[in-house]
DNA sequence: CGAAAGCCTGAAACCGCTTTCACAAACCGG
DNA sequence: CCGGTTTGTGAAAGCGGTTTCAGGCTTTCG
């Protein structure tokens, strides 16, 4: 193996060919001032000549940076049915490179506070950590005092010690409601999600208090309750059919349950939207593919990434950081 | 900042608890056998104790193995609006993880050759790349060449140069026509991706095979051309009904262009599965949550991404591999 | 019973980069 | 023109592991 292949330059190399000291090679390649032009000038292009590519593993050594944000994602399968997290991701991974840091994917169950995924967070192996959809905050409340910088994609529902980011999920409940009165339905009923995540809950606060301004009459009994499912979603919307009368608008929390719901519907012998009118939210390819289309909220899933990911480097240069809400906008279709 | 909070153990505090020499220990944490049992109890001990966890920059320095896999996903949206890619990458990931490697994971235009990502992998960041649907394959060449282990998602087209993990698209075009015949269909189309693609080639190679075992008389009329979206479903499977009479079958590449034709034969005054019946691939949540329910041609997606992490784990430790095809099962639904 | 072979072990070099520290040179006001 | 700052620079000490190397101790076998 004479010459071996993968022998890279090293600063070694690059101190030789520019005739500077590796300090000064280091000064100049972090972006060191006081560092005279015509070094530079010698350096950079001793590091053209040499095509030399800077040793991550040495430079986190010795700066105890290492460049690397962990995406971490609760070990739920429906996650990753869901072509949400991916695009939240997408958007993160992007921010992060252009500011030349990488996105450590971690799929773990974040219930096992002392996995490897809560190993490696504690071992400073990361530099900063992007959570999505909080359950348990145990292992991060122990993360945040360690110091180490987060950002959570979602409203965590046990404490605002945490930044995050999160579509205004509120807003988004509100205006389907208001949308549905002003088609001139009066009797409005919802599919709500998970209660236990925020997300549910303030979907369901939009929904209320979008009724209470309507001057129809809100009343429990319009409230059924899902999981995202389209079994939860079918499931509800029968229950509500023969529970309620004279229903004439549905907003569901998420757009598989709105399919799940018009199916219950058509099944029931009546029409969308002629006889009750849906509306979904995600603005999911499921909502421009079914039919009838389906009326659904949507959020700026990619902003939402780069949101995290903008969050999280503020927090790396020290600034302080405010939670950060997206509006979200309606797409109307045919079913509402 | 009396007592550093973050001054975490190192194999000097190991040594020293231990007393035993830190090249022993570094034996012991790495499996290295030939060590006595009673040394190995009494480092084990004392990383138990000082809750001992291994700084990855430090090892990867020394030993030049980053523990890193880079998952590659070419910047193309269309990507992460198919919960495909994100389930693929989960599989890899977890499987990673068992084996105490994290995935590195990069969103990029692979056509840019000399990209921040292009860097990153000749920099020997990591000790492999997984990639996704290889389109130009300049970059992994020169990675090849370097010995950077790599696996490939999806049958490359240009070379077989290289390892890689793709579902039996073959068997998977010949199962969903063969269903088509044997349920009584005399004239079927298909509707085909992206022909550039060979996922998309070898489903139509399994349709025509079918077609010619079948006793039927083929067609090229019969063969439209769509690109995997909803619209491009449709507006095909339109110009067939127009152009071809007594169609009675359509085997449509992806789920979303089945229930694009799908569309297009009710508006055509036509139904599914009564005039024509219709076969997706995918088996995604549309297939399930459409009505008529798709029938569809499954691929194990968590195992693809498993299968492709296992090749790279293979590769790691020295190992010859063959790349690996794996089998489809049509799931039977409404609509065929 | 002695020599060759094998097993375990610790000292020390090293991986490539960052950062402190000391010092020379250039600059300043008085 | 001199003590005192500023600037710019290189030598050298790490960062926390891994790995080579040589040597002490046991075995094994003729």
């Amino acid at each position: 193996m004479a010459a071996k292949s993968n022998a890279r330059p090293t600063y070694t190399q690059i101190s030789q060919v520019s005739g500077v000291s590796e300090a000064t090679v280091s000064r100049v390649l972090n972006g060191d001032d006081n560092v005279h032009p015509d070094r530079i000038k010698a350096v950079q292009d001793a590091v053209a000549k040499l095509g030399y590519k800077r040793n991550r593993a040495a430079s986190s050594l010795a700066s105890g940076r290492s460049g690397l944000i962990a995406v971490v994602i609760d070990d739920d399968l429906s996650i990753f049915s869901d072509p949400f997290w991916a695009t939240v991701t997408s958007g993160i991974s992007r921010v992060l490179m252009e500011h030349e840091l990488q996105t450590l994917l971690m799929v773990a169950n974040l219930n096992d506070t002392d996995g490897p995924v809560a190993h490696s967070l504690q071992g400073g192996e990361v530099d900063g950590a992007i959570f999505f959809q909080l359950h348990k905050d145990g292992l991060i409340k122990r993360l945040v005092k360690q110091g180490l910088p987060m950002v959570i994609t979602g409203t965590p529902h046990t404490s605002n010690d945490f930044v995050f980011v999160d579509t205004d999920n509120f807003g988004g409940g509100l205006d389907a409601t208001n949308h549905l009165f002003s088609r001139g339905c009066s009797k409005v009923s919802i599919i709500t999600g998970d209660i236990e995540t925020t997300a549910g809950r303030q979907r369901l606060d939009g929904y209320n208090q979008a009724y209470r301004k309507s001057g129809n009459v809100p009343n429990k009994r319009l409230i059924a309750q899902g999981d995202y499912s389209f079994e939860s979603g079918k499931t509800a919307m029968l229950k509500l059919l023969q529970e309620v009368e004279d229903l004439d608008g549905v907003f569901a929390c998420n757009d598989v349950m709105a399919l799940g719901a018009i199916a219950a519907i058509e099944e029931f012998g009546k029409s969308v939207p002629h006889d009750i009118k849906v509306v979904g939210f995600d603005d999911s390819l499921l909502a421009q593919t079914s039919r009838p289309a389906l009326t659904s909220v949507r959020q700026d899933i990619v902003a939402l990434g780069e949101a995290a990911a903008n969050l999280m480097i503020a927090q790396l240069k020290g600034e302080t950081v405010e939670p950060v809400i997206l509006s979200t906008a309606l797409v109307i279709r045919e079913s509402a």
